[in-house]
DNA sequence: CAGATAACTATCAAGTTATTTCAATTTATG
DNA sequence: CATAAATTGAAATAACTTGATAGTTATCTG
């Protein structure tokens, strides 16, 4: 085995346990106890863990947002279709405004490497988009909202005042028959200034998140040009969304044969 | 075989396995181990391999900033005493404008979970101190610079019009007796305004910096307040320093004692 | 608090990998 | 075709990584 994968592995077990001793790692890994010592000492170094008698402990790398981590095995496969069909209609060249979440952190994956301009106000689409040759990247800058890591607030929405995009990918935490809510009062401030500069706005939301609303109201039905959810979504709720006027993309009917 | 192909199999072996040793590559393309150790550091020095002992692997596109890695572990050591004796003279409550860079980065690291409020372009630093609680983070936008993942351009510059702070830590890649210098035009001109928006201008910089100009001339000296460098500056540099008129704190004289 | 035990640090030897150097070969150039 | 330049492979030396050991320090237990 490679150094460096070793490594990997090393922080890997301590960050999945959340404490490991030497002995163990040791074991799990099979090389001496000098070795493991000294992979810690390098991830201390890193500020990745914290050496303590005996093992280590974890402490959060820093570029990880909670709130994000943990909803984020929630409903992935639905989200990764929903993202795959909203992706499947950005072409080379758009200027794109993604909102923080995890269903527009999918789409940004699917994004990756693509020749396309994208904007965004999250940190975590950034970090991920920051380094490739080919997507130019515009960051709103703003307050940190440091649950989630997104950009907010009067900084964020004078900036864009001077922007213009083909898509904007939005993403809400709840919709009902009177329209979108989410659950900051700036976080909806700056969204209605991400819909204002774009041509056409994209809804990401999955079946779970129909009929609950938020602390938030952030706009109505006639605002959204077009839904994409998945398709687990219930009749009943289909029909209701279909009343506001709303057009549907239903992901996972067609994007499945596309791969 | 031409060298120019066996080049591209070396890349695309490396690439498609993630990792390879020297080894594999040389029994599949049945070359010297010499030939495939030369062909890795071209790779390397373009930027689409990380070298190891013993192997290569590749480095995706978009994950990390290479040219923060690469210099990553250089001076290390130094770096991490000039940010201690940078950060050891924030007090807490302050407002802290950080430049992109990795003693910055190292200043920020010092700064996890202080009470302050932290401004920055870089996004490694905000990646940091996005999740802390304590540390409030306000973002600067703008056009990211993909091999550093820094905000620069009109937008950024615009942002800090209506930005004060108490200190700007400040990191550039070269000074002369001339003045300060930095790698790129833009940000040069966003560092202009980073400088104009703080009370006090504080320059980090380690001894290797020192009597290297770089492309864009940043500023004369007699804008920095106080030069933050670490103690292998030689006599002969420091007394050249000395006669900018440029007040210095000299690393590691007295913060060892302070741990 | 003392003794026992576990863990840490520093150091070393063995094995592996890098770097440097040089001669042979191939490729370019007049 | 002859010469210069570049590339390649091999060999020697240097540097690094790893596992083990001995002495020291920290933690636990009665």
């Amino acid at each position: 085995m490679i150094a460096e994968e070793r490594r990997q592995r090393v922080l890997d077990l301590v960050s999945t346990k959340g404490f490991a001793t030497l002995a163990d790692l040791a074991l799990e890994i099979q090389v001496s106890e000098s070795t493991v010592r000294r992979d810690l000492e390098f991830w201390h170094q890193q500020g990745n863990l914290r050496r303590t008698h005996g093992g280590a402990i974890f402490v959060g790398d820093g570029s990880s947002f909670p709130a994000l981590e943990e909803r984020i095995d929630a409903q992935l496969e639905e989200k990764r279709a929903i993202a795959r069909a909203a992706v499947g209609r950005i072409c080379d060249g758009d200027t794109v405004l993604l909102d923080g979440g995890t269903t527009t952190l999918e789409a940004a994956r699917l994004l990756l490497g693509r020749s396309i301009q994208v904007v965004t106000n999250s940190l975590p689409i950034a970090a991920l988009l920051a380094g490739s040759r080919e997507t130019d990247l515009v960051l709103l800058g703003g307050y940190i909202y440091p649950k989630t890591g997104v950009a907010l607030g009067p900084f964020t929405v004078r900036m864009m005042q001077d922007l213009h995009v083909h898509q904007t990918l939005l993403s809400v935490s709840g919709l009902t028959e009177r329209g979108l809510f989410n659950s900051n009062l700036l976080l909806v401030e700056t969204e209605r200034a991400m819909m204002r500069c774009a041509d056409e706005v994209v809804l990401l939301a999955d079946h779970t998140k129909v009929g609950r609303p938020a602390l938030a109201f952030l706009c109505e039905w006639s605002e959204i040009d077009l839904l994409v959810i998945d398709r687990k979504l219930e009749d009943r709720k289909k029909s209701m969304l279909a009343q506001t006027g709303a057009r549907l993309l239903i992901a996972g009917d067609l994007e499945e044969f596309g791969r």
